[in-house]
DNA sequence: AGAAGTAATGTAATATTATTACATATCATT
DNA sequence: AATGATATGTAATAATATTACATTACTTCT
């Protein structure tokens, strides 16, 4: 292995970068719905989704790939995207496609006392919705808007199209940078 | 200048390329409406538009820059990038982010007979529905779908959310697609 | 027409994002 | 322990996009 890092050896899973309580939270959750879905939940996976649920805005695939180096890994860019593409295919985090970034989807942010593992699936699977602040950079998902998705089923029925993913995303002022004066980046976008 | 191409010299305006009758209409439509909005349609900018409305699917900006190659200029990333940039502002392109490449506006592949340039310039700056192959690599953009960004509007409504521009992009199989067995890519899309 | 100012284009270099191809390691099962 | 499948490491390169600065062309004013 490598794991001569600097950061203490835990008993905790994989606590490579020393996420807070609710993050691992998070990401056991996170491992338990992946797990439904007959995927591994890999450290280095972990990290990287952990990494995504740390930030308060989009990260990017290099901006993660610098982030990993600083633990034990030296890793470049393929292993980035690979463990990206896995998070994506399992529904754990979205990509912004006008960013180029990413991420985590909302239902790990929220609490997960229930078993809501087939809402997520069904829902977060290949589509999503966005608001994304031009202003502090901050990015909301509209996961409570299924009327969006039907509106599109409906029209895809209409023209048999056959809808396998869909992204929705909306860029504009969020209310705290739409109210703000200053032109400036004023606030801290409301945290994951 | 530097005009010493092969295409021999035309009286009609700055047909480079040859384009068709329905495609130079298209132009001139496009003249107008970005003329109306105090843009100037340049040669270089009319030649983007009219590469991006031969294509059948969705350009990108290399492919632009090789395309503008064979005519008697020697452009470089900033120029197609320029010219992009400005027919995006006017609403005459759209660009898919999913592809990263870029369509004409819909408004601009039907037929003009009348005036609809308001209606264009509300419904098609900064913000379009598509529908995107996977199979045949066609895009329809659904502009007959209002409905769509109203229920968009009446969440940012809600939410305070400045909404300045929105995209939709839906990735699936059209409808030729869905209906063949072949897993080929058996059909060409239906053109713009 | 000539001068001045603005808008557009040319050019070189570089930044950013993403993929390919192939080697090695790890895991799960027998 | 041997196998096959899955995951990761590594080097090179592809594809997309931007920066900064020089030059040219258009517009307007006199």
């Amino acid at each position: 292995m490598n794991m001569q890092t600097r950061t203490p050896p835990s008993s905790l899973p994989d606590n490579s970068y020393g996420f807070s309580d609710r993050i691992q939270q998070q990401l056991d959750h996170a491992g338990r719905l992946c797990a439904l879905q007959g995927g591994r939940m890999t450290a280095q996976r972990r990290d990287v989704l952990g990494l995504v649920l740390s930030a308060t805005t989009p990260v990017g695939a290099y901006d993660l790939l610098e982030q990993l180096k600083t633990s034990g890994r030296k890793p470049a860019p393929p292993t980035i995207y690979r463990a990206l593409d896995f998070l994506l295919e399992h529904g754990l985090i979205h990509r912004i496609e006008r960013l180029s970034a990413f991420v985590p989807c909302t239902h790990l942010l929220h609490d997960h006392a229930h078993d809501h593992s087939h809402d997520h699936t069904d829902a977060c699977l290949h589509s999503a919705q966005f608001l994304i602040c031009r202003n502090c950079g901050g990015v909301t998902e509209i996961a409570d808007a299924p009327r969006v998705l039907d509106v599109l089923k409906n029209i895809c029925g209409k023209k048999n199209f056959t809808m396998q993913s869909a992204s929705v995303e909306v860029e504009g002022l969020c209310e705290d940078c739409t109210h703000s004066t200053t032109g400036q980046k004023g606030h801290t976008p409301t945290p994951n």
